[in-house]
Order: structure tokens, then C-alpha cells, then sequence
DNA sequence: AATGAATGAGTATTCATTCAT
DNA sequence: TATGAATGAATACTCATTCAT
């Protein structure tokens, strides 16, 4: 069975099509190649099924993105909209210890982009980096660059409240970010793969990962307590 | 180098050179498609390119492996040799306290496996799995499976000897092997192609994870005081 | 504001120019097809490039002519009308030498086709008569075969009046086409593209083509007897 | 039936193929090539059916060009490599007169060029120059400007000896070469697809071209007094 | 009549794989 | 065993043509 024939076995009306018009098609195309090059990389996965995904021709495709390069290309900055500055915001206004807003900046994560497609993005640019170093530069500079420097200011914040003991800040960043980046690959790779063999547990793990962490970074409780009055 | 092999160059037979290099052809031409493979993935490797980069022709690389997908899989297999057993051992004959430990382990990983080409497997077996599902699920067996269960024990100890808190150890597990797949993914992928906006320093890094996790695993120290006499 | 804006703003009929307008497209479309072909070629040549230049969009060109190939027929057909009864008319009267007509005729030739599109219909049949028989036959019996047959009765008035030599005239027909043939040629190939490297004025090269054609390279006989010894 | 069916058909054997080695495949190739290009044109001319007329695969084709156009460009250089050295020098040994030379010379083009494939180029360099404008100039350079000048030498030379009249030169020179630029577009073109309405014989034709040319359509002045009254 | 979004057959090109030498 | 010329299936991309609006 060919691919134009699956699509049409999803049973879609061919009028219907052309209702949802030229405005949607290129977010059904974003959205099907995101989901493709992530489950298959760049290079494995076929122009023609992303558009046999999205319901329409090979053709309609190339009437969107002029070649597979660029709709990759689109498909990462679609979904990379930085929503730092909102983040940035949600962190002046934060109140509580440093404590709690380090647990709820990763259960935030994991809502708003580990548990979304959003996070293929990152398996993406992860595993094809060396062949779009371009990309790759950008997504450092757009994403990585922000993200780092948000993560920099919650711990600094902890170390000047007192909660937290000295850290060599500028790597106990990978702390908060390591966890969660190896969430994503495990979930977009083995875990999406092998899943029986890996029963891996977003939201306990990542309780799990913030227990440590939190353990890790603050000061023993009486030390703290010395340090705060 | 084998016994046999040996004995053939003490011989000086002329052909003892030519037969020593076939002997040698598929391990240069796993060599070389380890470094492919991990740069460029799967899919964007060339045939041709492995071979050449083994100094031989496209011929040859077929001579000895069937398909490329046969020598990707041969590339994984080579790699991933187990030295588990290995480690058990000296897992069992590590004296000093289980902190000390788990610094041990993590360097002696790094010095043998994260610093090396082995660490490109990793990287490797993480991006392909999706194509590979039989690959993921035999490096599931093979590797996550028995390193898991290594470092579930290290922690078991700590906890057994009163020096760890309590601890979900299923998950805890992860605290020690999610910074070591952090670094390798950053070591192959945007570290390697975007170098000089991602100054990671693996030695410099490692002390900092180790840093922060054996002050969250283990009691305050009082506590711990209080537990062990 | 757009051209049939401003018109409607002069208080004209909308419908009026409207129909004016569609009576013209196929015109228009012909007329940029023209160009086109000549340009490009017809395989060269794309269907969107003909309509957007005859201001219209793709669809609306197979409203008027069902295939591209019908839409190339079209225009060699629509620009080969014969003229040549209106010039067989002005042969018979004409009063001069024979001399005089062949010159009076180049002459002509260039204003009234030589220098005008028409010329491309030339280029166009010589450069896609073999991807197009029916069509070189077709111009072949319309155009050629008549044109040929109105040089041989001026080249016969000649002989016959006793101006010109006796002459194989079925060939010596060429003597006349054939500096026209090579004139559109060049102005539609080679001169339209490297013009710096080829400046050939048509006026020009016709005249020479005129005055060595009637009177021959060589001195007359008596002439070069009294320049030679 | 297919392409490489057609190859298969004509009872290769595919050991032979074999032997023809390396070597021999581009010069089969561009043999193959020359023919299609200046039947069908550069668009209309698909590789498979290039490499299938050259009894190889697509593939092979690409292994020696690596493009279409690579190929097309290939054809044209490799059959222009320019004779005009060993023209010249048999320009500067002519002893006979500037008529002579004339006639020789266009009788000699007939032989060496306009009968062979070679003419084919020029076909192909008109028809296509708008379309390979780098070509078209090339073709300038190398054939058009030297192939000139020597025509242009061997007039000057009928005029200094005072056989010729006076002529302007710089056109004159058209009346040697428009013939034999008529004569290959003719035979690559209408002559190739309608012959039985074209009969044209190139021998007859040249003759014919010469005779006027060298003479003149009119009789001597002094003949011509004696016929008319 | 006019539009332009959609289609899919067609084509250049790549690259894993074969095989005669 | 080693080679590298040859192959042809696979795939990105184009463009004439259709058709719902």
C-alpha cells in the first residue's frame, strides 16, 4: 500500500482537505515532520511520508518549504520560541526558598516542555548537531545560552539567601539541566523503544533527581540554621 | 596480538606482513566507522567513506560485513564488550567508604570510558535506537542492565553502612548515571560542533556533580555521626 | 492604485473592460509565450513564467489552451500567417531590375519580419523541429515552400530578363534565405546572449550581403584583366 | 520496455562491457551524449536514455560527469578542440588563387566539419547559447573569433592580389561562413525530420553558394549591355 | 472566467551492494 | 583477498495539469 493510499484510508474527506486551507497547512506539515525527524532523524525520514502525515501530497511539501533542509530548519525554530522572558518574569515574583523554586522550575519543565513534543526539539538538535552545526549555534545561543543563565540565577540566589553552600555555580548549573536533558533523550530513544525493558517514571524520577539535588546543594539544617538568623 | 600471529612474525614469512593486516581489516574498519557513525549518524555515514578512511576500498568493507547495517551493528557489539565482571570484582574488593566510592567510580568511568571512543557507542546507541529497536534492546541487556545493577549495589551499601540516607534506589540509580550520559552527549554532540560556546571541562564537571550528589545521598553529617558508631 | 482601478475611476463600463480584457488574453499569453520560447526554449520555457508574464495566473493559461505543447503549436501557428499573397501581389507589379527587387526585398524582409517577433517564430522551428515534426512539417508547407517559391520566380525574372547568369536556381534560392536565416539566428542566440563579442548590425550585414550576392567577390572579367598584369 | 532493457536488447555481452574499460566510457558516453543533445536539446535529453544509448547504466554516467550539465559542457569541449592552428598553416601554403582557396576551403569545412557529427556542436551551441550563456562565450572565444579571422585573412588576401573588389571586409566575411552555418542548422534541424520535403544536397548546395558568391547573381556589366538591347 | 492550492508523474542524482578481474 | 567499475533501487525535487472555490 503506498503512502498517498494510507492517507487517504484515514478516510478524510477531500473537500475537507481544502477547507482547512493554506493557513494550516504549514503548521500539519511542522507537526508531522516534528514528530518524524524525531523518531527517525533527518536523514531516515522521507519527505514523502511527512507529507503523507499531514495528509497531503509530496508536492504541497515543496510548495511550503523549498527543500527538506529548510522545513527541518523550521521545524526547530517553530518550536523554540524562547518563552524566557515569561520564565525570567515567574522568577522575580517567586517568593518561597530557593528550595521550592528549584522543585517546582522542574515539575514547570516537565508540564510545559518534557511531557510536550517541544522536548523532541532538543533530542533533535542533540543527535543531529554535527550535521547542522548551524543550527546547532543557534539553538545555543537561543535556547541553551537563556536556559543556562536563568538555572545560573536560582542557584545564585540560593547561595545568597544562605540556603545553599558554596557551589562552583557555573557547573552545578548542569546539575539542574543534566537530569532533565537525560529525561528527554530517555524518552524520545530507549525509553520509546525498548519501553517494557525501561519502565522509567517521569514524575519520580525527576522527585527523585530534586531529593538528591536538594540534599546536595543545601546547607546541613543546622549550619543553615546558623547561617539564616 | 595472538599466539599464533606471533609466532608468524618471528618467522619473517614474507607474507606474514600481508597476513598480519587482513587479520587486522576489521578491526580498522570498525575503528573507522565508530568515528562516522558517531559524527554523522547511521543514516549520513557513506559506505565509501568508512572504507576509505581504513585505507581500504569499497570492496573490502563488503568482504567482511555484509551491510552497512551489519557493520553498525558489528561497530556496537565491538564496543560494548562488558567489563562488568571486571568491575564487579574490584567492586567487591573496594575497601574505603562508599562516598570515596562513588568518587572512584565516576573517574575510573571517565578514564575508561567516557574519555575513550567507548563513550561513542553511548552517544551512538541513544540516537539510532528508534531505527535499531534490536540493537537498543540487546544494549538494554547488555550494558544499561549490568551497570545499573553495579551502581544499585554501590548505593545499597552506602545506604546498608548507615552513610546514605534512605533512598529510592531504583531512581537514585539514575543520579549517578544521568551526569555521565549528560556528558557524553555533550562530548559528541553540540561540544563537538559549537566548541567554543560550550567551554565543558569533563574533569572540572564531574567534580561538581560528585560534589552536590554525596552531599545529597549521604546523612548530615552529625546524623551519619550518630549512625555509625 | 491598479490599472483597472484607474480605469474604473474614468467612469468606464467595468463590464466593458472586462470583456475587452478577456477577449485579449489569449493574445497576451501568446505574445509572452513567444518571448519565452524563443528565449528559453520550449522545454526550458515554464508554463507559471508564460502566465505571470501575461499577467495572469497559471490556471487561467490551460482556460485558453489545454497543454503546453498546444500553447507552443498556438503560438508558431499565430505568427507564421502567411503574407504571402500581399507579397506575391507587390511582385508582380513591381517595374525595377531584378537587381533593385532583390534588394528592395531583403530590405522589406527585415523590416516587416527580420526586425519584429516574427523572427523568433524562425528561430524557434529551426531550434525545436525535431521534438516537433508536425510542426516543422506544417511550417514547412506554409512558409518555406511559398517563400521559396516566390525567391525562384525573382531569381527566374532575372535569368529570363537576362540580368542574371543562368544559375542552378533551385539552389541558388539559398543564396537569398539563408543570410536571413543566419541574421535571426544570430540576433536570437548567440548575439542575444554575448552581444559585446558579437556586434553584427543587421542593416549592415545585409547590405554586404546584398552587394556581394549581385555582383560576386570577384572583379568582373575585364576589370581584374586590366588590375592583373 | 525500458531503457536499460533496450541496452540489454541489443545483445551485449555483458563480459564485453567489461573490457571496454574505464578508458573508453567517457568517450562513449559523450559520443551517445552529442548525438541526443543535438536531437532532442540539452531539457528534452534524459541521462537514462544518454547512458542507455552508451550501453551503461544511470549510474555509470554520474560516475564520470557528475551533472547534466557537466556532461553537456564535457560534449561541447571535447569536440571543439580547435584544428585552427593547422589551418592556418595550410592557409599560409595555398598557392593557387584566392578563388581557388575560396572553394577548396568550403569543400574542406564540408568534409572535416559539416559531414561529420562535429557539426552537431554548432547545432547545440545555437540552439542552446541563450541557456549556457558561459558556453555560448566560450564557443566566442575559441571557435567563432578564430574561425573569423581566418576568413577575414583569406578575403584580405583576394583583395590585395586584386582579384576581389573592394569589399567590407569585416561583413564580407559572413558571406563565407552564413552559408555554412545555414547548411548544419538545416541539416540538424528541418533537413533531420522532414528530409522528403527537404531535399537538400550539400555538395550541390556549396556549389552552388561558391559559384554566386565568387561570381555574383549578374552578369559581367559588359555581358550584361550585350544581352540586354 | 479566474484563481491558486493541490497533485503526482517524471527526472536528476546518490549510494549500498555486486562481481569480474 | 582486494579492487573499483558497474548497477539500479531509492529519494529529493520540479512542473504541467487539475479542480474546488
Amino acid at each position: 500500500m503506498s503512502l498517498s493510499k494510507l492517507a487517504a484510508a484515514r478516510g478524510e474527506d477531500p473537500a475537507a482537505k481544502r477547507e482547512r486551507r493554506k493557513e494550516a497547512r504549514p503548521g500539519e506539515l511542522l507537526d508531522a515532520a516534528l514528530d518524524l525527524f524525531v523518531e527517525k532523524g533527518f536523514a531516515a525520514t522521507r519527505s514523502e511520508e511527512v507529507a503523507a502525515r499531514a495528509g497531503v501530497s509530496k508536492g504541497t511539501l515543496f510548495l511550503y518549504f523549498p527543500s527538506k533542509e529548510e522545513l527541518f530548519k523550521a521545524v526547530v525554530r517553530e518550536n523554540m520560541s524562547g518563552r524566557f522572558a515569561e520564565w525570567a518574569e515567574e522568577f522575580e515574583k517567586f517568593e518561597g526558598s530557593t528550595a521550592e523554586m528549584v522543585r517546582y522550575c522542574m515539575n514547570i519543565w516537565w508540564e510545559r516542555i518534557g511531557a510536550t513534543r517541544a522536548s523532541g526539539i532538543t533530542k533533535l538538535i542533540i543527535s543531529e548537531a554535527r550535521n547542522f552545526p548551524e543550527l546547532a549555534a543557534f539553538y545555543q545561543q537561543e535556547v541553551i545560552r537563556p536556559g543556562t543563565e536563568l538555572v545560573r540565577r536560582m542557584l545564585q540566589r540560593g547561595v545568597d539567601s544562605g540556603e545553599f553552600r558554596e557551589l562552583d555555580i557555573e557547573y552545578a548549573v548542569f546539575n539542574i539541566t543534566a537530569p532533565m536533558i537525560f529525561l528527554i533523550m530517555m524518552k524520545h530513544s530507549l525509553g520509546a523503544c525498548v519501553p517494557q525493558d525501561y519502565p522509567l517514571d517521569p514524575q519520580r524520577y525527576l522527585q527523585a533527581q530534586v531529593d538528591v539535588l536538594l540534599n546536595g546543594l543545601c546547607k546541613p539544617r543546622d549550619a543553615a540554621q546558623e547561617a539564616r538568623p
